[in-house]
DNA sequence: TATAAAATAGCACGATCGTTCGATTTTAGA
DNA sequence: TCTAAAATCGAACGATCGTGCTATTTTATA
């Protein structure tokens, strides 16, 4: 009924073409999740969009809660290699946090008709338990805690004080990366990106290392 | 056929037990759509809080865009109510302000397992069109307009330094309710509010009259 | 090229959605 | 108390949802 040979033969290992479905399903679930919302993620639209059948994507993911978090790690992974991957080529401490803030700007301005799942799914999540929220508050902390870092490796360098609380400063840039979203993508206001930048040198500013004992030195020296 | 009296009958004005009914509705529609997000309000889980039947809740309103609409008002008028109101007690300038925020950083964060309609529908419509986000839209800005207007009277009355951009302040100290929103909510970080209301003081530091000499050269250079 | 396996399609299910419509109950005014 | 109107119900509609099942097609290997 089994021939032995069948029992040998090569597991189907990742090739395959179904990996590069799957992929491409991915990446249309990914653009529907930043327009709908991952709870208005649904496998019928994703399989009109691929011009597949619903049971055909279905088959890749097995639920739709497992596609969803499928969708939040490929986010992440992109959110990753967009915006904290390339900070890394600048120096340590103030350059690589500020290029790191400016790529958040960047991507979270410049997606039009895309929002980030970051900021829409702690919305849509911050009272419904479930592995998708889990994943999703994982994948934030993830991020918060790189910045963290980068933040610390700041004041090793000496670029910025000693705080007191390293997460004031990243509880205060995280605020200007949601204004900027709301204002942007809600209210469509020109200039918000500008007001983000604005603050975000403001608020460097006053956690600038004490070089001297006035502060008006302090502003003076630190602008760009 | 039809008795001159009949015509004279009294219209039902506003009178009548269903006006009760309606508000009591809107009562329940409030909390779940506080809960589920507006989009996630449906008019079937709106009946079964009420022990209603689903069509006897649909005919006070007509469709579930209208309820939406009218979900957002009643949350505007009791927004309104409970933060901009109060802080017309305060004296105009710096204190009403600072009371607002207070009182705004108190509802966003205390109400628990309740979510703030204009940060979640803001980010649910953002690329929605529609009539439900352009009231959500019209009772935003009617917030922020008030907002920006006491910040006006606290430069008229001198407590803050002569603003380049109103709106400036007004960005950043919505970021910090974001943010708050966000911490508390989602991650559910103690001290987040502590954070959100030293970094307004901060904030308002950096806006602060200028006292002296000292300060005032640097910015009146760029300041208006 | 034959064949096992993987990928996909097709269909059906129960549930929920907003909405419509006609019947029924409840209310309020003469 | 009688009666018109307002309020509410109950059932049904078409649509969409996630999911399970069984074919069928496509792929990859021996």
């Amino acid at each position: 009924m089994l021939s032995p040979a069948a029992i040998v033969t090569h597991p189907p290992l990742s090739s395959a073409k179904g990996q590069m479905t799957r992929a491409a399903i991915l990446d249309a679930a990914l653009e529907l999740a930043s327009q709908k919302g991952l709870e208005g993620l649904s496998i019928g639209m994703v399989a009109d969009r691929m011009h597949m059948s619903k049971s055909g994507v279905f088959a890749h993911f097995g639920s739709r809660e497992e596609l969803q978090i499928c969708v939040i790690r490929e986010y992440h992974r992109r959110f990753r290699a967009e915006v904290f991957e390339p900070a890394l080529k600048q120096p340590r401490g103030l350059p690589r946090l500020r290029r790191m803030f400016e790529s958040w700007v960047a991507r979270v301005s410049l997606e039009r008709e895309q929002g980030c799942i970051y900021i829409s799914g702690a919305v849509e999540f911050d009272d419904r338990p479930g592995a998708v929220r889990d994943a999703l508050e994982a994948m934030v902390r993830d991020w918060q805690s790189a910045l963290e870092r980068s933040i610390a490796q700041a004041v090793q360098e000496g670029h910025l004080a000693a705080l007191d609380d390293a997460q004031q400063l990243l509880f205060e840039m995280h605020g200007l990366i949601l204004a900027l979203h709301h204002d942007a993508k809600f209210l469509r206001m020109p200039g918000a990106v500008d007001r983000a930048l604005h603050a975000f040198s403001q608020l460097l500013a006053r956690h600038a290392a004490r070089p001297k004992a006035r502060r008006s030195v302090t502003l003076a020296a630190s602008s760009n």
